[in-house]
DNA sequence: TTGAAAGCGTTACCAG
DNA sequence: CTGGTAACGCTTTCAA
């Protein structure tokens, strides 16, 4: 009988709707994922690495992207409607946003990022560890005069890894120290060269990006309008590990997050959540690697 | 009465239910997207600019990213599970594939590629239009040896533009020419121009690399293993219009394509399909802009 | 204008 | 093991 059921069914060409069926087992198999923009390099391997990810769970992403914060409320609504069995979010949520989810019961995870003043789900990577690492070791090389091309404003990553250089630094003696405001782009790590070198009225020994992207711009301004010679005039440090940073033309100094890893954990974090509902929010915390490229002259601190 | 129900709602938190919906409409405003590999630079892009238009018609967008292309039946399984209501594939189908696609009535559009003995929605750039004008240039440059680095054998998009580039030089009386094959990515760029030397048992006067970052990596090769100058020795181009080529370091000469218009394009013509079913099959084709940048010695071409 | 009932395609449960 | 029925949350239709 069984088998005749099944046989009609293959020859029908049925396959059972996972709406219907969802409508009743209250589970959709499908998670939300919220990512600002995907033009800025990192996010897009993390993305790739998510949905495999996912895939490997037998869950299905509904991808939201995020151009402009203001669109965050009727993604959320959608997220509510579509019944999703939870949430990654790889983008900026307010403190307001994440209450909803927790009063919907919809696990949330944070992907390299979180809330300071509420406890999350988060999945991230030790940035000011990862900052002081490189800062001591570019001191140890004798570089004395820092110039930090911080992120966003509203970047938290991007707060805590120039934080984390800058503490580090202060901690080795060094005060030559100036910070320019960047945007994550490629431009903006070259003009903030150009405005580290008008504020130190010269180039500065090193400097430190907070992200890949804009050290190689920073890296092509220094060379091309400056004529510096990267890394013996002028050092230069990035973050995350992206592709490009391994080109031949710029062999980037970087440190890089264990991008695969660290999605895998945040569907695992996911999944947990939704099987174990009321489960208190957890933080795992990945370190960075360094990647000694040639865009850098590095030492051996003394006091590791 | 209408008013006290709407505010019980509100008070309640009350979100209808998009699934319950969808059983009895039978729309699901959901779609498929299916992307070969986010890796690839040109497909981040494109994705971003999917999903934002996609947004725009009230559709949500279902991800699914392929990195081998067995995984495609069991995706394509999900696919009608989920019920979307169409899907746009920026990968490769097979011709049994878009069969079932059809047999299902759902529509289906292909991106930036299509299949060459079936009829299918598609929407895409004249590759062979690009190539020809590109050639034109660089043949009116006087450069007489070329060397062309391919994309991986199942591209047709990268056939399309080494075919079209091959067709122009043999029009224009050029038979130096000398292919291999590549793979889209950084690396083979780079290994590509080393064979291409060692084919030619020297350096060809152009590079014509069937994307972008083939040509960077082959720009790289040519700079620091060669040390040949770009693109006073050797001219190099490439297709797509990626940010990376934009870059100081390379100002790459390429083919940009309209990646807003054409995933807009997508958009409304998978919508098209899903108001008006039986709709036959339709081809847009949009145009590449050259983008002259310095790594490559353009002419003007006498006959246009 | 308001209310009631049927049906979408599943799963879950309880008799037979 | 089999069969029948209720329920999930919505839209649609028809009746009051």
């Amino acid at each position: 009988m069984r088998d005749r059921v099944t046989r009609a069914a293959k020859d029908l060409g049925y396959t059972p709707n996972a709406m219907a069926r969802s409508l009743i087992t209250r589970r959709s198999h499908m998670a939300g994922v919220l990512i600002s923009n995907l033009t800025n390099l990192y996010y897009p391997e993390a993305l790739s690495e998510l949905s495999q990810s996912f895939s490997r769970h037998g869950v299905r992403l509904l991808l939201f992207t995020l151009p402009h914060e203001r669109d965050v409320d009727q993604v959320v609504d959608q997220l509510w409607e579509y019944r999703v069995d939870g949430v990654i979010a790889a983008a900026r949520l307010s403190n307001a946003q994440v209450a909803l989810f927790e009063r919907r019961h919809i696990p949330l995870v944070f992907f390299n990022r979180y809330l300071k003043d509420r406890p999350v789900n988060a999945v991230c990577c030790d940035q000011r560890g990862a900052a002081a690492l490189i800062v001591s070791r570019l001191v140890a090389a004798g570089h004395r005069r820092y110039g930090i091309i911080c992120g966003p404003n509203d970047s938290v990553v991007g707060e805590e890894r120039v934080q984390g250089a800058i503490a580090r630094l202060t901690e080795l003696g060094v005060s030559t120290v100036k910070t320019v405001r960047g945007g994550y782009d490629y431009e903006s790590g070259a003009s903030g060269l150009h405005e580290l070198v008008r504020t130190f009225k010269g180039a500065p020994d090193a400097v430190i990006c907070a992200n890949d992207v804009m050290a190689l711009g920073c890296i092509d301004a220094a060379r091309e309008d400056l004529k510096l010679s990267v890394p013996s005039q002028l050092s230069v440090v990035g973050f995350d590990g992206v592709a490009p940073g391994r080109w031949r033309s710029y062999g980037l100094t970087t440190l890089r997050q264990p991008v695969r890893r660290m999605a895998e954990a945040a569907v695992s974090m996911l999944l947990e959540c939704v099987e174990e509902p009321g489960r208190p929010p957890e933080r795992r915390v990945f370190t960075a690697t360094l990647v000694e490229g040639r865009s850098a002259r590095l030492g051996e601190p003394s006091i590791p």
